[in-house]
RNA sequence: GCGGUCGUAGCUCAGCUGGUAGAGCGCCAGGUUGUGGUCUUGGAUGUCGCGGGUUCGAGCCCCGUCGAUCGCCCCA
């Protein structure tokens, strides 16, 4: 008996070909753009201990209670793989004692992050992220140019079009009591006609009423308050600075009262990039303000700002991916041309152009596999030709063939 | 974790009231032993996701399971 096929873990997938290419240019495009804003790239851990997120994210947190991928490992320590990029980020700010010098400290990051969730269109439960943070800044400015520089990538992939602001504060800890307090209020009052999920929210964190998708739960939620009569002058400057900043910076914004982040260290500015075209899986880039967060990580007090966003779910929404490259095919008609050829490739790969050569196989195999591999033209180096130093050069395009020096080969092609 | 839909050739799919599989594309070979893509002729495709059950007989019916997909929850 074979072996049974292997598949991939469940809600993890294969990057190849298109999808690679559409993946890789998402994230090369977002770590351009970053560096023209200041930020510097770091690689953290893919895996940290569970201490470093459950502690950040807030135990209740669904992130945190049903989707973490922890294990023990060998040593008996609890170790998680990353749910999230901020906890680790800021982590690594405590660990390598970066909490003093050059603040603000501009960060970028790219990689898999992993949760345990029942896989759907734009989810998966090994994805990736690429998410921008702004380390030891308590200005607006701040919140603003990171928003910024995460739709200046937007605008750069080609699919802000579809794409919008939505943003909202979240208040300074005083604003958001009273606030809660006030939901609490008015979600009591009409407890018993909200729905079975919405109840056990206003055990928990009446604040996720307000994004709730049901029906019901929407009328109540219509007149529901709103945060700002609850903030305090400063909560409220700040977000007037941060809107006003924006506009400046020329980023289109929608307010949108409820919307609330589903990470427990947010603290005033929280918004989301969300778009129609993905299905439930709207939210394409989102993030906020966490005051408190390198602080919890035995830090002191460093206010912060920063997003991530879901390559998947960048990905989906181009347009097309890049394409693949389009070789130079280099042919030898026969072995005693192979020399040659060699010669030739590693002349044009010199010069920095993209060229192959195939392994095996006579003139028309070879010919038929440059076209495979969509080649723009085809070196073909017979004996006759070289032996008078010409190749033929042809354009596999538009079918033309010609006869050129060899010396003129690499520069015919346009290096 | 919960609910809906779906798993047939490499890909996209067809397959009648159950009678032991088909198309297009792709692939391979020839027409063209120094020329691809177009054209033409021929050829090979397969544990019908997996396991069990019903039946004389299952791709089709039933149960389970795995996977995909869409939605809920939640989130990028």
């Amino acid at each position: 008996m074979a072996n049974p096929p292997l598949q991939p873990v469940r809600g993890t997938r294969d990057l190849i070909g298109e999808d690679f290419r559409g993946h890789h240019h998402v994230v090369g495009t977002a770590r351009r753009i970053l560096a023209l804003y200041g930020h510097e790239e770091w690689a953290t851990p893919i895996f940290e201990s569970t201490a470093v997120f459950a502690r950040s994210l807030g135990e209740t947190s669904d992130v945190v209670s049903k989707e973490m991928y922890s294990f023990e490992d060998r040593g008996g320590d609890s170790i998680t793989l990353r749910p999230e990029g901020t906890a680790g980020v800021c982590r690594a700010l405590v660990s390598n004692g970066l909490t003093q010098a050059n603040l603000p400290r501009k960060v970028f990051y790219a990689g898999p992050m992993f949760r345990y969730e029942r896989p759907q269109k734009g989810r998966y439960r090994q994805f990736h992220q690429i998410g921008a943070e702004v380390l030891g800044a308590a200005e607006p400015l701040a919140d603003a140019e990171v928003i910024a520089a995460g739709w200046h990538i937007l605008q750069e992939l080609g699919i802000s079009e579809g794409v919008v602001l939505e943003i909202n504060t979240l208040g300074d800890a005083e604003s958001r009591d009273a606030y809660r307090a006030a939901l609490l209020e008015h979600f009591t009052a009409h407890q018993a006609a909200l729905s079975p999920d919405s109840q056990v929210r206003l055990a928990k964190n009446p604040m996720r009423i307000l994004d709730s998708k049901d029906e019901g739960d929407r009328a109540i939620v219509a007149t529901a308050p709103t945060i700002q009569p609850f903030l305090t002058a400063a909560a409220a400057g700040f977000f007037d600075a941060v809107l006003r900043h924006l506009d400046t910076l020329g980023v289109p914004t929608r307010q949108n009262p409820r919307i609330v982040r589903g990470l427990d260290y947010y603290s005033h500015t929280a918004f989301e990039f969300v778009t129609d075209r993905l299905g439930a899986q709207g939210t394409v880039m989102a993030g906020g303000r966490y005051d408190g967060l390198v602080a919890e990580m035995g830090g002191p007090a460093t206010p912060s700002v920063g997003w991530a966003a879901g390559v998947e779910r960048l990905s989906m929404l181009l347009a097309a991916a890049p394409a693949a490259p389009r070789p130079v095919a280099v042919i030898p008609v026969g072995e005693a041309q192979e020399a040659a050829a060699l010669g030739l490739l590693q002349d044009l790969r010199r010069a920095g152009l993209v060229a192959e050569i195939a392994y095996k196989g006579n003139l028309k195999r070879r010919m038929e596999r440059a076209n495979r591999l969509s080649a723009r033209a085809a070196l073909i180096l017979g004996e006759d030709e070289l032996a008078a130093g010409q190749v033929q050069l042809r354009d596999l395009d538009a079918g033309s063939q010609a006869t050129i020096p060899l010396a003129e080969a690499v520069s015919r092609l346009g290096a």
